[in-house]
DNA sequence: CTGAAAGCGCTTACAG
DNA sequence: CTGAAAGCGCTTACAG
């Protein structure tokens, strides 16, 4: 089966050229001087053959696997289920490919964490989907032996070229536009969970308030929570509160459209009774009733990004890391009332 | 960069521990004969320094890539963010990540259509996910060197195990069903393209009915729709006519979602004036509003059945080929009004 | 302008 | 019980 088992080598090109097998190499990586004829047949030959060179041949000869792997957490329903994870790996795909790289998902693991793609050297670095990676995963990449690049992760975790959405500018826009709507007293709903992106878009939130004129304390603007059902109670008692807030920004829109499913549930009108914004443009956010408004980016362009700056790292591997930062922009839709003001 | 660039080799082991380094590769292997010193030894250095056998040499050597191939079609993202897909990768990745097996996704394709990752020799196997392949994408996969695992794709385009599931007995489930809820008069919504899985569910829809002892022309039952709008409007002119259908079946969810939202502007009343039923228990079906009643599998499994197929197939290359159709189930929601009858 | 040879890292008959 | 040697398919300095 599989590999070589009779299949075409440059070894059966030779012999039916007539010429080496060292000038079938040369004439199919455009090395080394020979004659145009001589080109020409050897590649029509390859052509007509399917000729492809075997990739461990090569692989063991050039110290290279012309592959990158994907790694990511925590499980491959979980990433893949989310459409931006789809849109991520599409991007890769595409540019990899055209690179002639291929992708091999990465899910096995030494006894160290590290990926065993990586030791068994089948790719030739690494882009690792850090989304929701916990302090440990990073750990075990620390030592990786080929470049890394992180998308939507923790950057400053790794040593190496990242990419993420501009979550405090994000947050900015987001305090900037509720302020102008007349929103002085308002709340953010987080995860306590401390991700990065998270993080981002806290601070940019309180900067953003802060710029506006908003005096913003952190422990009384942010409620910090464990999981949704408890997000649901927090917002509650505050609207009961004699400092009911005018309006929520939820972390993401999946914890805003549960919030919105929640409020209506105990009769409160999004927007009339309290405003809501969430973050991401998930699809979620357009299906809302009302439809959210949210923070969104061009999501596409990451896997292209991220594929974009592996490939400068490969030819360059001492280059400075990069650190790409996606814009972000405000999406406005229908679940921030205008509060005259 | 990369490979072996001062990555530990069978050598570094074999002039650590002081031995050669066939006996090393022999311990790895766990064949030749060795004192059990001398393989704990061996084992350990290995353990502490996380040696792997490099990949490319050892497929070099062995002819085999230790990889599988996933080939999709139209596009990645279509797909992946289908959360269908997104459990089969999950399945695959599992069950082969056992095995040793490392998933390579095959996007790019040499000149013939064959994915370049077969001629490469950088996959034993093909698992092809085939649910939306038209005719000349199995076209290509004719003459693949390697075997090939076709999932939820058209059975007998390809000499190929298979994994499905039963859209006949699913179709057949929903004709049964309708009838005992006293629907006589009833229509199935269908796209023209002739998918094998739609296919299937027309056949076993028509054979229920008439198993059932409805009289039921192919003709008179099935309206073959080139899209969504195209549903709406044939749907809704049946349900003008004098012949007025009490029940349709969708081929799908996400088309029994848009006929209920597009018959629900219309005035129409679901299940009051027209019972709806689906298939796929997409997570659409359950926020359907009304709740969907459609017919559900279990998809998780796909993926691992197609993984373990193709193991097998690989331990055996010569077996007999295998169809495994994976059975389907009824799940009753709201959308259907019981006719007393 | 073209070819013979070395060597990438591995496994496996085979010799001792 | 252990090791030396061949060879998987490829590319690249080097010799002619």
């Amino acid at each position: 089966m599989a590999v070589g088992r009779g299949g075409t080598k440059l070894k059966d090109i030779a012999d039916l050229v007539g010429c080496s097998l060292a000038t079938v190499s040369n004439a199919i990586n455009g090395r080394g001087r020979m004659s145009e004829d001589m080109r020409r047949e050897i590649l029509a030959k390859c052509a007509e053959l399917n000729f492809v060179p075997n990739s461990a041949g090569r692989s063991l000869r050039l110290q290279r696997a012309d592959a990158v792997g994907v790694i990511y957490a925590p499980s491959f329903a979980e990433l893949f289920g989310n459409i931006f994870y789809a849109r991520i790996m599409e991007g890769l795909s595409e540019t990899f490919g055209e690179a002639g790289l291929d992708l091999i998902l990465g899910n096995r693991k030494d006894s160290d964490g590290l990926p065993s793609i990586v030791r068994q050297g089948k790719v030739d670095a690494l882009v690792v989907l850090a989304g929701v990676f916990e302090a440990d995963a990073y750990e075990s990449l620390r030592n990786c032996p080929v470049p890394v690049c992180m998308v939507d992760g923790h950057v400053g975790a790794l040593e190496a070229d990242a990419v993420t959405s501009d979550g405090f500018g994000g947050g900015r826009l987001v305090a900037e536009y509720l302020v102008r709507e007349g929103h002085q007293n308002v709340r953010m709903v987080a995860y306590k969970n401390p991700l990065y992106n998270i993080e981002q878009r806290i601070a940019g939130f309180l900067s953003g308030l802060r710029a506006s004129g908003v005096e913003a304390r952190e422990d009384d603007v942010v409620i910090r929570i464990s999981d949704n059902a408890e997000a649901g109670e927090r917002v509650l008692d505050s609207l009961e509160s004699g400092e009911a807030p005018t309006a929520v920004f939820a972390v993401n829109d999946t914890l805003a459209e549960y919030l919105a499913t929640e409020l209506q549930k105990r009769g409160k009108n999004v927007p009339g009774d309290v405003s809501l914004v969430g973050f991401d443009d998930d699809p979620i956010a357009r299906r809302c009733e009302p439809a959210l408004t949210t923070v969104g980016m061009d999501k596409r362009v990451f896997g292209s990004i991220s594929a974009g700056l592996v490939l400068e790292r490969l030819a360059k591997p001492e280059k400075p890391l990069v650190h790409h930062v996606q814009p972000t922009r405000m999406v406005i839709r229908d679940s921030v009332s205008n509060l005259g003001g």
